[in-house]
DNA sequence: TACAAAATACCGACTGGTCGGTTAAGCACA
DNA sequence: TGTGCTTAACCGACCAGTCGGTATTTTGTA
């Protein structure tokens, strides 16, 4: 890919996340980029298709590919849950709890308004729940889980998104650190050793 | 309260609720009243300030106050919390997965550019969390739950929120009623008899 | 290699329209 | 006649998107 859609994707993916879909204009986006108007619809037709693109590379760099990491598929799964819960944590955490996850965000912002975008999400929530529970299929012939293994990762990814939800509101270091400990502590409790 | 405020937040409620803080236009909110923008600009200084009248007056109908019901309370908290949950499913699939909970859409549209809105969602998220835990000390002191009631009342408000989430992107009837029927399984399994 | 033609990349002023918010005048009822 | 409520017209700022034009690269050809 050229260097100019690249920047264009970068600075409307940080402005997207930080102040929604609704709120970053494509103005916002451009400058940030240090591009003209032009130069934005020059690649690309409208502001629904950049922020398909965003959404799409987001989730593949943040929550897919971490579990596709061979080296991370060959340990236990309750470690690569763990691992993988903690990463976005330190993330977010990182950023002061700004931002978040865009998935998330947006399945709130545009699932009721836009049809197009509501199916873009709900594949790519899909798309990480087969991940997981594909994932978790030795554990669960081992009769390791106490829930089918696709009931507990949905709650597991509901978990996950209410966690980062409430995190970003109360923004306090000490009590998101409690948060995602009972999370890690929630699937303790739901795999067996 | 005189007729014209109550249509207002009225009409407001339900604009925020399905189109969120952004998208709902004081054009939007005095066309549904059927009032004029001036008759608004009378009763509240600005959009904010009637936001955060709804903000609190949903949480407190919707969320708190079927907890408080004392015909409720005299349930064992198992029943009290099916049954919450229960309530919480039963509107979301009467409105098709549209809108969903307030607080937790405002959670994350809000939280990180505007910062007296982002404590009073806090507040209010932690006036559930308060509420839910002293509910549960009956239950914990007699050595019934797995986990510190806190740490459980985080997990179960996070895998709530993430739930509507969800199934807001996903809006199918059958998979809305199998996340719902994990999440009950989640408390099942956190609180023992 | 030289150079013109064509394609691509980029610019920023501009459009119609909506935003949150203001204002002055009209209306109903005391 | 005064006062509280409501109205429609209006404001400047900003929105997504368009357009005419210019700079830069790539390509075809001699």
């Amino acid at each position: 890919m050229k260097k100019t859609p690249l920047k264009i994707v970068a600075a409307a993916e940080e402005l997207f996340r930080t102040q929604g879909y609704q709120g970053a204009s494509l103005n916002d986006i451009t400058r940030k980029a240090k591009l003209s108007k032009g130069a934005f619809f020059h690649y690309y037709k409208d502001k629904g298709t950049i922020a398909n693109d965003v959404l799409r590379k987001y989730t593949e760099e943040h929550l897919l590919a971490p579990l596709r990491d061979p080296a991370v598929q060959s340990q236990p799964i309750k470690v690569v849950l763990m691992g993988w819960i903690g990463e976005i944590y330190t993330q977010f955490s990182a950023q002061h709890y700004r931002g978040g996850c865009l998935l998330g965000n947006w399945a709130l912002e545009l699932s009721d308004n836009d049809e197009a975008m509501r199916t873009e999400i709900a594949q790519l929530f899909l798309a990480l729940e087969n991940q997981l529970v594909g994932m978790l299929r030795p554990a669960a012939q081992a009769g390791k889980m106490i829930m089918e293994p696709r009931q507990f990762v949905r709650i597991l990814i509901a978990a996950l998104q209410g966690t980062l939800m409430t995190t970003k509101a109360h923004k306090d270091k000490n009590r998101a650190a409690r948060e995602f400990q009972a999370l890690a502590e929630m699937i303790e409790w739901m795999i067996k050793d």
